[in-house]
DNA sequence: CGCGCTCTTGAGAATACTCAACTCACGTGG
DNA sequence: CCACGTGAGTTGAGTATTCTCAAGAGCGCG
């Protein structure tokens, strides 16, 4: 059932041609409810998912069901992108929130891809940033406090989102809980409740509810060593310039 | 100075006479020595390089100088796969032992792909692939302990080495210091030291230099909770039927 | 022979975890 | 309208894993 996308922008820049195209030629549109399984871990379904509305998050889980956030997926964002060239998918992935998924046959994609090299390219570059963003996530997991990564999360998803600025502040919905967030942190749920509790008192965040609000995203960053470059957005400089973190908390 | 490859297969099966043809043909083939710094970390060389020979690894660095390394590049592997896509490298790639860089423009990779779709499918399942490996070590750094951590290293190295296996026994030669394995594992030297003396304890391990003989595979794979699947070689059935892990410690 | 690098060991400390209980907000049904 | 149940957030106390600092052993190489 196709149909004309809400989605007019992506973290890739303006949605190309291309992709409105195939998503609007080739795709299903569905809604979920929040918490449906959008891909199953292992699974082998051939197709790719495009977020088109809401969001969701890809995870991975170890034998005895503990379970790790391997990315927060927002609007505009391909669930799968890797399902395009592999055959089984090694994550799983979840809706937050109810969603609007895009889904397209691989084969389908491929095939206008293989015709239109912009479009190969937008999926090549799908990728990569996917690349970049697990990288840095690594690097949190592995070699920063649970303080560092709490605030590099919060950093990343206002910036993504980007939200409305007032001057240095950020304001936004987080549909996560504090033991999804734990997921993505690779920590307890207590202990990001204890966490949450520092940065508050530090003055560098406030929550109400759902509602993160980042008083300061200078200081936040400083705190989550957080530099947008990674993201690899249009509407971030190109990094090597950074305004960002020559303030202190 | 264009010459033959050495490499005949690569981890994305036989190495495609596309990609023979682009590396002979605008390559440049060089060599460098031991702990030699091949991918400026947030460098912006514009080349795509491919270790036709010798060990090498990807990293990135905290603020305070700790260092996380993503990847273990072994010969046959791209070095940075997303120059391809994104105008700046996120991680630095040093060599573990002297290794021979084949170097082309990605201007020129580019290129040529969009020409042979073959080698454009190419570029985006060594990406894709790199993506799964890393998701998986982000399951590993966020939800598995030290000695998990370890033993899925050990058994994914060997894995990837394609070493002769005598039954289920694998030797191989891992060219990494106890430090540069905790970069790995994000843990400390002196904890990795300490978790590998466990599992020599164990009678998983056995190291005589930097020569390690994986004792049991199937036991050290349910200790890392490893699933070779997600590596998506030829040479290992697809999963699904999991041979491996029917045995325990 | 001595220097440097890696590996090893010890002891104490920090970070993060476990278990358990209690609060709070919200929605449902009696 | 209120009792109840549920899920999320919070708090406390004790524990475990991992880290830090420090020093010593083994080994290769100049």
């Amino acid at each position: 059932m196709p149909s004309s996308l809400p989605m007019k922008r992506s973290p890739f820049g303006d949605l190309s041609a291309d992709l409105q195209a195939l998503l609007n030629g080739a795709s299903t549109q569905r809604p979920f409810g929040a918490g449906a399984s959008l891909v199953e871990e292992r699974g082998t379904s051939g197709h790719l998912h495009f977020l088109a509305a809401g969001w969701a998050y890809r995870y991975a889980t170890t034998r005895d069901g503990m379970r790790q956030i391997l990315a927060v997926l927002l609007p505009g964002d391909f669930c799968n992108p890797d399902s395009l060239s592999l055959p089984r998918s090694e994550y799983g992935a979840r809706a937050l929130t109810p969603v609007t998924l895009s889904s397209v046959a691989t084969t389908s994609a491929m095939k206008l891809a293989r015709q239109r090299p912009e479009l190969m390219q937008l999926f090549l570059r799908a990728i990569a940033i996917e690349n970049a963003m697990l990288g840095r996530w690594a690097l949190c997991l592995g070699r920063m406090s649970a303080q560092a990564r709490l605030a590099h999360l919060f950093c990343e998803v206002a910036v993504r989102l980007e939200g409305l600025t007032h001057g240095d502040s950020y304001t936004f919905d987080l549909p996560l809980t504090q033991e999804q967030v734990a997921d993505v942190l690779g920590l307890t749920p207590v202990h990001v409740n204890r966490t949450l509790q520092n940065l508050r008192a530090q003055g560098l965040l406030e929550t109400r509810g759902r509602t993160v609000t980042i008083r300061s995203m200078a200081a936040l960053a400083q705190v989550g060593e957080f530099d947008p470059g990674y993201l690899h957005r249009p509407s971030v400089a190109p990094s090597g310039s950074d305004e960002m973190d020559k303030r202190s908390a």
